[in-house]
RNA sequence: GGGAGCAUAGCUCAGCUGGUUCAGAGCACCUGCCUUACAAGCAGGGGGUCACAGGUUCGAACCCUGUUGCUCCCA
């Protein structure tokens, strides 16, 4: 049968996956054997495949297939996430498109829209998955929001409740008051804007007519010097003020304090004093906090909880009122007792016009800060309080951080740790609840009074409610609104996936779980990595998984990340059309060292393309030949084999070593370099047959049989790297049973090289290379034979010589006592080599080359003998480093004195 | 503002305990080859003040200090 010249993949990588799924490869169950187990980071549901992707599964792909061929019970587990946020998105402009809004429709509706959209389309990125020839076990696909694993969802919200490790808290979120939603802070721009800064007095008072204040009417009137109220019947008047100074006047009216700094000289008899709030005529305690910057502004802060996150900070502090001036829609709210119903920036403008007639506002200066506008309606966002379900994160991130630093859990590369160490030492609390409809929603109940019990169902909410004597039936309780983080889904994946909360102790989950590595982004790191880990070891006091590999971000030559958006990002699908999948899982591998950015360049797909080709090409050779029974294996062949097969176990040891150490690239390149340099540019040189009449010549039946030995071999350590054509070599090479396949055959197992063997090659290929550089410099034919004299007390290994005579086509190797005259002459090791030349000899180039040589290897031993002259060397360094160094001396001087007698020869 | 990291050939990166002819690999580049597996190839070659400045050491790409430039994370 004629084979193609080239390979062709599209055929090939279809045939074989769908072989492989057949067959039941990839499907793991419980055993005997020594699990090895993997579980997807799930890709978000809405996703479909992109580089990062590619680069993520292929390491993981050449991971679990490595471990299935090593005999472990592998088991990589895929499936996906519901990534709230990004779905409900998705959904509600699919709805769009069809003429609906969310916000006709019930939350039943929408979820139904979702699932049906889910059901559609959720599964495209496990398809593409396939098409790179990921060997997930299918059949135990999972989805964070299905059946059981949203049961596990709830079940662990409603125990960490129970454990005290759940509250209900306020957070500042970014409001859009146009869009009259909750913004994530990347869904905010900040823009410099030109601003005014307000500076606006408060008359100060005492703690008892601040009580007086509070209880009656108050009028006011404020010169420039000094104030005067009428209240309960009675004037007041005084001359201290404290000023502040704000951009934001309208939020004035809900103000609820004035903070100092303690050190500062200007306030600090203001202790127990009580600042008055214009309008409103709401005393306010002066608080004292070393927050305060004393040189911006007047250095006194006016202190607003609802309207700026630091001052709800300093006001749950200093136990401060919290009062929410502005409604949802931006205007101001009845709380405001002001301008109510009024758009926030008309009021800014009408505020700071009536507190200047009030003489609360004396000065105003221009001022440029920056605001925060919202990226879909540009709305000046406004921040609000909200209340938020929190996980207190202070003591279960406790065991997280101590394995990860006593090594039971290894971050790969190691330079992680100290990142995961920091953000782990200052760890907050993790907001957990969303304001979405997409996702497990919380189990939190409320009766009419605003109390709330955390339960499965309504059912067990009016039970628990009876219990503490607050009487309410099932149908007066609304639950929480608002659904749970899709992280609160994705930190237990390693163990729902086994069923390990349904059912703790089922064979799956006894037999995975630890899992073995974690293949992930660094940027989730702590948003994932270590939340699995907390959630470990809460729930079975275990870890997760032994080793956390961390890859690079894929970048764009230019070092930009890739992103849908800038639109540099290749469709990975193309990538494989183009290069194969082998080509560009080979391509993502070639140049990405755990923990490094990638800098992605389709030259990389290329030439993991012509890597495969390059092995095509070297199984048509071989292919092409016959063996003969009667043939006797010649020398030069012998000798091949023999080196390869030490060269391989050598090399298999480096490639295991690289593995071990999850040196991905280096364990590629190690295999790429076996392949290429050492089997098809040596190996196959020496042992290819000559043709004669158009047919090659036959090959003895030893050397064919080691041959195809070989190649087996070296399929066998590329197939987790190029699964797909190794797989097609594998049955061209020999009729195979149907379950014989490449992808479950056993790893070879590393035997000692013969050291003393590969050591002959190598002088042997230097001659080889050196002969090979004399016709080059010479514009000798590699057709014309040449004859070699080699000068030395040792001969080269007799193995090879038919090898150097084969390779740099010798039509002699003789051996020589004396120096030959025009001849040109190098060394190899410390063979000394002459290549007589026929025609014009050119003894000046000669000349000018030894001498380059000698004065190299004079400067080299001057720097070994000042090294050796060094006494404080010879004593301090260890012995066989000066041992070593003497070596190099004798090796230096004798390869002088061998150019020295050259050159003279040239005289 | 707080933290972590990086800087080695044109590019992407190795360099593991400071010590081998240690300054390396792949790609790119240059030269010569359509040699009967492969031009997606073969053979050969050039290329670096190891960011900069100090220090420790018999000895530094590697350890220490500072400077500069870049990246990421948290706020």
């Amino acid at each position: 049968m004629e084979i193609p010249k080239t390979y062709d993949p599209t055929r090939v990588e279809e045939k074989w996956y769908s072989y492989w799924m057949e067959k039941g490869f990839f499907r793991s169950v419980p055993d005997d054997r020594e699990p090895y187990t993997i579980v997807i980071p799930p890709p978000n549901v809405t996703g479909v495949l992109h580089m990062g992707h590619m680069l993520n599964n292929t390491i993981q792909d050449v991971l679990i297939r490595r471990a299935r061929m090593l005999g472990k019970n592998a088991c990589w587990v895929p499936g996906t996430d519901h990534a709230s946020i990004a779905t409900e998105a998705k959904v509600v402009s699919m709805l769009r498109e069809k003429g609906i809004k969310k916000g006709d429709l019930s939350r039943e509706e929408f979820l139904r829209y979702a699932w049906e959209w889910k059901e559609k389309y959720g599964g495209i990125i496990l398809e593409q998955l396939k098409k790179l020839g990921a060997s997930c076990d299918w059949d135990r696909t999972r989805f964070t929001m299905e059946e059981d694993l949203s049961a596990a969802v709830i079940s662990v919200f409603i125990d960490l409740f129970e454990k005290g490790y759940i509250y209900r808290g306020a957070r500042m979120v970014n409001w859009d008051p146009q869009g009259k939603k909750a913004l994530s802070d990347e869904e905010v721009i900040y823009k410099e804007v030109n601003s005014k800064l307000y500076y606006v007095r408060y008359p100060l008072v005492d703690a008892s007519l601040a009580s007086q204040l509070r209880e009656s009417e108050s009028a006011w009137e404020i010169s420039e010097r000094e104030w005067r109220v009428a209240t309960g019947g009675k004037n007041y008047s005084g001359e201290r003020f404290i000023s502040i100074a704000t951009v934001r006047p309208e939020t004035i009216l809900g103000d609820t304090g004035v903070c100092v700094h303690p050190e500062d000289e200007r306030y600090r008899n203001l202790k127990g004093m009580f600042a008055v709030i214009p309008l409103v005529n709401r005393p306010v305690p002066v608080i004292f906090d070393e927050y305060i910057d004393m040189e911006f502004g007047t250095g006194a802060l006016k202190v607003t909880p609802a309207h700026d996150i630091n001052d709800y900070n300093l006001g749950l502090k200093h136990g401060l009122e919290v009062i929410d001036t502005i409604a949802d829609d931006g205007t101001m709210s009845a709380a405001a007792t002001f301008y109510v119903g009024e758009d926030r920036f008309a009021v800014r403008k009408k505020i700071s016009k009536d507190l200047a007639t009030t003489g609360n506002i004396f000065r105003v200066e221009d001022y440029r800060n920056k605001v925060g506008y919202s990226e879909r309606t540009d709305a000046v966002i406004e921040p609000k309080l909200s209340m938020q379900w929190w996980l207190k994160m202070e003591r279960v991130s406790k065991p997280a951080l101590e394995n990860v630093l006593n090594g039971n859990i290894t971050l790969i590369p190691e330079k992680f740790i100290s990142t995961y160490r920091h953000w782990m030492e200052n760890v907050h609390d993790w907001c957990i609840s969303r304001q979405l409809w997409w996702g497990q929603r919380i189990p939190a109940w409320y009766a009419p009074g605003g109390e709330f019990s955390v339960c499965r169902t309504a059912e067990e909410a009016v039970k628990s409610f009876a219990a503490r004597n607050i009487k309410v039936s099932a149908d007066m309780l609304k639950q929480d609104e608002d659904v749970l983080d899709t992280w609160f889904s994705s930190w237990l994946w390693p163990i729902s996936v086994f069923d390990g909360f349904k059912n703790p102790d089922n064979r799956d989950i006894s037999y995975y779980y630890p899992t073995n590595d974690l293949i992930t982004a660094p940027e989730i790191l702590f948003f994932w990595v270590a939340r699995m880990i907390i959630a470990g070891y809460e729930y079975r006091n275990e870890k997760p998984f032994s080793n956390v590999y961390l890859t690079g971000i894929v970048r764009d030559k230019q070092g930009r990340k890739m992103s849908k958006s800038l639109g540099n990002s290749p469709d990975p699908l193309d990538l494989i059309q183009t290069y194969s999948a082998d080509g560009v899982r080979v391509g993502m591998l070639l140049s990405s060292p755990a923990g490094n950015d990638l800098l992605f360049d389709e030259s990389l797909c290329e030439q993991g393309r012509n890597f495969a080709n390059k092995i095509w090409n070297a199984f048509r050779l071989v292919r092409g030949w016959s063996a003969d029974t009667s043939l006797k294996q010649p020398v030069h062949c012998a000798s091949a084999v023999a080196w390869f097969a030490s060269r391989y176990r050598e090399q298999l040891a480096v490639i295991n070593d690289h593995y071990a150490k999850y040196r991905i690239s280096d364990a590629l390149m190690a295999t790429y370099k076996l392949i290429w340099d050492d089997f098809c540019s040596w190996f196959l040189e020496i042992i290819k047959p000559e043709f004669v009449n158009g047919q090659p010549l036959p090959v003895d039946t030893a050397t064919y049989e080691a041959t195809i030995g070989f190649f087996e071999d070296l399929l066998i350590v590329v197939h987790p790297f190029m699964p797909f054509i190794t797989e097609e070599l594998w049955h061209y090479l020999a009729d195979r049973k149907p379950l014989d396949c490449v992808m479950v055959a056993n790893w070879p197992v590393t035997g000692i090289p013969d050291r003393r063997l590969l050591a002959s090659f190598e002088t042997a290929s230097d001659i080889v290379s050196q002969v090979r550089n004399v016709r080059m410099q010479r514009n000798i034919s590699p057709r014309e034979k040449l004859e070699l004299y080699i000068r030395s007390d040792v001969p080269v290994d007799a193995r090879f010589e038919p090898v150097i005579a084969r390779l740099a086509n010798l039509s002699t190797i003789c051996y020589t006592r004396d120096k030959l005259d025009k001849a040109v002459s190098f060394l190899a090791g410390k063979l000394e080599c002459f290549i007589p030349v026929s025609g014009g000899f050119d003894v000046k180039a000669e000349k000018e080359r030894l001498m380059k040589e000698l004065d190299y290897n004079r400067g080299f031993l001057h720097s070994v003998q000042g090294k050796l002259a060094n006494e404080r060397f010879v004593a301090n360094a260890k012995p066989e480093v000066v041992e070593n160094e003497r070596k190099k001396q004798a090796d230096a001087e004798a390869k002088i004195r061998a150019l020295e007698e050259q050159l003279a020869g040239l005289n």
